[in-house]
DNA sequence: CACGGCCA
DNA sequence: TGGCCGTGG
């Protein structure tokens, strides 16, 4: 799922695109996540003896949990976020992906079921693996947010095409997700790891796409093509073509028609394009994903005081959680609303005043300032490349 | 996953 | 102070 090794490629053809810091970095910002993806992470890793969190009448709450501490967190780091949920999956022009991907996925899901054998280990493997996002679970952190005054809209169909949007419009700073797809879908900025910083020891990472685009030496297009080829949600992988050969061959041929095209002929000793591998819709999905514009009364968002009864009410009474942490987690919701409230009246947010002079002067250190990233990631690049040392990355 | 409590 | 581990619902 998602673009595999798209990241390592980044790093080492473009490290100046990646900027790394703390979560303290992003006071002040807006960020747009993908609800979508974060509640299936909650599903996935909130358990407790292999089990989902459940309320008393046995219904999971570990979608909640999730959502409701680690945007407390967030907010109380001064941070802003935006939710977008995923409509309907995309259509495409013939619908067959689609189909073709869900007929996949219950394939694998009874492949999975067959192989059971009943260990402990198994069951819990199996239930994870099965986990999809249900309708039920999004409405519920809908309700939640609404309820915490944490805004949030509903995509048309892809949430990561909508995120891109936002922040294309600059209606918020970046997409926040883990999903390196959203690249694709031409965010300026991506912001991974937002959370996990403090917790876990690594940084938070901010994608800059101009910059990547820049370090490959490509145009959106070809850069899209080269995600495809490494393997996008919508598309099988050719075999034997890893990140690599991907870049390669995007290199030396500059399209993915060519790419075909070559394999068709020169290399299909070596290469075998999927059967059915309708690549152009896949592109299609990055470039004209169905999302709402920016302007668009929908995508108007504000960030509100939280009901402190209704929160009460839901959490504690309905979903067994303790009150004192709901009501601690309360404070500071209201907290940090009032906070940035009396910061903007401060004229903490105020824009910088951009004269022609000052426009002059931020480029001037920019340049300066990537000029020496670059030396900076050539030396460790050398210095990485001397040592054959494999940095460990993964997902 | 996120938090808090515990211990070195 | 920070790393580990149990608990949350």
């Amino acid at each position: 799922m998602g673009i595999k090794q798209l990241f390592s490629i980044i790093r080492d053809e473009a490290p100046q695109a990646i900027k790394e810091g703390e979560i303290k970095n992003q006071f002040g910002r807006k960020v747009a996540i993908d609800a979508s993806m974060s509640i299936y992470s909650f599903l996935i890793a909130v358990r407790s003896g292999g089990e989902q969190l459940m309320n008393e009448s046995g219904e999971t709450t570990s979608h909640l949990l999730g959502m409701f501490y680690r945007t407390l967190r967030i907010v109380d780091n001064g941070i802003k976020p935006v939710y977008v949920f995923d409509g309907a999956p995309p259509k495409l022009k013939s619908g067959e992906l689609a189909k073709r991907f869900a007929r996949k996925a219950e394939a694998t899901e009874g492949l999975e079921e067959a192989k059971e054998t009943g260990t402990a280990e198994d069951v819990e493997k199996f239930s994870r693996r099965t986990v999809r996002v249900s309708r039920q679970h999004n409405a519920e952190c809908q309700q939640l947010l609404k309820l915490m005054g944490i805004p949030y809209i509903i995509a048309p169909t892809e949430a990561e095409a909508q995120c891109a949007v936002l922040a294309r419009a600059g209606k918020v700073y970046a997409a926040a997700s883990e999903d390196m797809d959203t690249l694709c879908f031409d965010s300026p900025i991506l912001i991974r790891h937002l959370t996990f910083s403090e917790a876990r020891k690594e940084p938070i990472q901010e994608i800059h796409v101009d910059k990547v685009l820049e370090g490959l030496g490509m145009d959106r297009k070809q850069f899209v093509d080269l995600c495809i080829l490494l393997g996008c949600d919508y598309l099988d992988p050719i075999p034997k073509v890893g990140p690599n050969t991907a870049l390669k061959m995007i290199r030396e041929h500059g399209s993915l028609e060519k790419v075909v095209e070559w394999i068709n002929n020169e290399g299909k000793n070596k290469y075998t394009i999927p059967e059915d591998w309708p690549y152009a819709d896949a592109r299609e999905l990055f470039f004209n994903p169905d999302v709402r514009p920016a302007d668009h009364a929908e995508c108007d968002f504000k960030w509100e005081q939280p009901d402190v009864e209704g929160l009460i009410k839901f959490l504690v009474v309905e979903n067994a959680f303790s009150e004192e942490r709901v009501r601690s987690g309360i404070a500071k919701l209201q907290k940090n609303l009032k906070s940035s409230q009396q910061a903007r009246l401060e004229g903490f947010f105020k824009p910088i005043p951009k004269t022609e002079a000052e426009i002059k002067n931020l480029k001037r250190k920019n340049e300066e300032k990537a000029e020496e990233k670059r030396k900076k990631a050539k030396e460790e690049k050398k210095a990485s490349k001397a040592s054959k040392a494999k940095p460990k990355m993964n997902s």
